[in-house]
DNA sequence: GGTGTTCTGTTACACGCTGTTACCTAGGCC
DNA sequence: GGCCTAGGTAACAGCGTGTAACAGAACACC
């Protein structure tokens, strides 16, 4: 069994981003491209199961770029677009996508649809789907993506709540790396395993979240060791993370 | 290559009509049916290699019927319907279809449809048309759908009500995928092989539901290893699903 | 018909989750 | 030190979900 490796072409770097965690937290190897030549060279360079395509990329159209790979390979495709009307639909139908979504899209209408593209392709060839399984280890913490258990170093399990959780994935995802209390929430909307993008950007509720999370996580919560503040900015998860397929 | 055989199910006259004209006049062979019963005719005579459903069939729903034969046979199905709301191209890739449209379309719309299925259909080819499904089985318990007969890990029987069943088997097509409390209510209207024509959208019975299909599958109810709930969204079916066919 | 059983939807209550608010402390700057 | 601002957090309120209890419906059986 293998895991569905995903291009994910966009030229805009948030839209990639975002579109890149949302997809590896749901079990994906997700691979962020943002044109034909990156595009290529993920195809040379290993095994792709399917490509998110934005048909607008930069002054190219997305489209022509899947009715070239059209042409040369049989990997599925599916448009992504601000562009709905019937003969854009079209035009992505004509060359060959496989399908074709809106923005603004709802997360989990695209992750059906990728799921129910790749089930099509894996009719048709050897490639099994296999859902999300990484293990993350962090400061002698573990934290088990299957099964959404968190270990600690003493070997006792912490139980956290949706929300807490979904922030710990987003510190994991990004190690060492400085958040605005801003960032985190787009990506908590995001991750939030799949309910409606969240409110605008309201009071304090990240930091009472972090602060929640320190307190089931933190040895001292009260002198943070790993969800560190940075005043000013906003949060660094000041760990190494290890994180172990088990393919 | 032989001349694709489509089926054009719609009980209204003349939109049958100029659907079946326009696609004969595009090189297919177009068949038109109203009802489930002459679908089935058709199936039983010969080779169908796509079927246009209308989702508002007379009382039926379109949605049901085809749900019903993705139980059955493995015929692509396009939906064509005048809702186009996301939850209900939702519901209708939830019960296999392998693409939807939202009326009023575009006649060169629905054409690129038809080949970009027809070209997917023809790349697994290798699979045969109207194979039964059997067998489903989850997390070491095994559903047979000939039987309607639930079997756990142990090999011990468990007995599951009508409505049970019919939520089961909703998880069991969507594995992995969160469904919405109306999405599985619309679901259920439509699968539970009675026609209720389904109530509007009540109260808590579908949390009921669930609380009771927990307490019969899953070894400690409380904590839910397969039935998840997503807080804000409804239920997933958080395992991965075998499907076996005996022909 | 009457009776008992099973199934199913409704209701009410408890509880956990999450965002807000208010107040306090810590850090930085003069 | 005094002042100001950013962050920590306790307390609270609203909401969503789990579930026991109940009542009506459906069904089987006598």
């Amino acid at each position: 069994m293998t895991i569905p490796r995903l291009l994910v072409v966009d030229d805009d770097a948030e839209t990639r981003g975002m579109l890149t965690q949302f997809l590896r937290q749901n079990g994906f190897i997700a691979l962020p491209c943002d044109s034909e030549v990156t595009i290529r060279e993920q195809l040379d360079s290993g095994r792709v199961d399917l490509i998110l395509l934005d048909v607008m990329l930069g002054d190219e159209y997305g489209v022509d770029i899947c009715k070239r790979l059209r042409h040369e390979q049989d990997v599925p495709v599916i448009l992504v677009s601000a562009l709905s009307a019937d003969h854009h639909r079209m035009a992505g139908y004509e060359v060959g996508a496989d399908d074709y979504i809106a923005k603004p899209f709802n997360p989990n209408l695209l992750l059906a649809r990728v799921k129910a593209v790749l089930h099509r392709a894996k009719r048709s060839s050897s490639l099994t789907y296999r859902r999300s399984i990484s293990t993350f280890r962090f400061g002698g913490w573990c934290y088990d993506a299957k099964r959404d258990e968190v270990t600690s170093p003493q070997g006792y399990q912490v139980s956290l709540s949706r929300k807490e959780t979904a922030l710990l994935k987003v510190f994991l995802g990004n190690p060492h790396i400085p958040l605005t209390r801003e960032e985190i929430n787009t990506a908590l909307d995001v991750t939030g395993d799949g309910q409606d993008a969240g409110n605008g950007n309201p009071g304090r509720a990240i930091d009472v979240l972090v602060g929640r999370l320190r307190g089931k996580i933190e040895a001292e919560p009260k002198i943070p060791e790993m969800l560190r503040t940075q005043r000013g900015v906003g949060y660094v998860f000041a760990v190494d993370v290890a994180v172990e397929d088990d393919q």
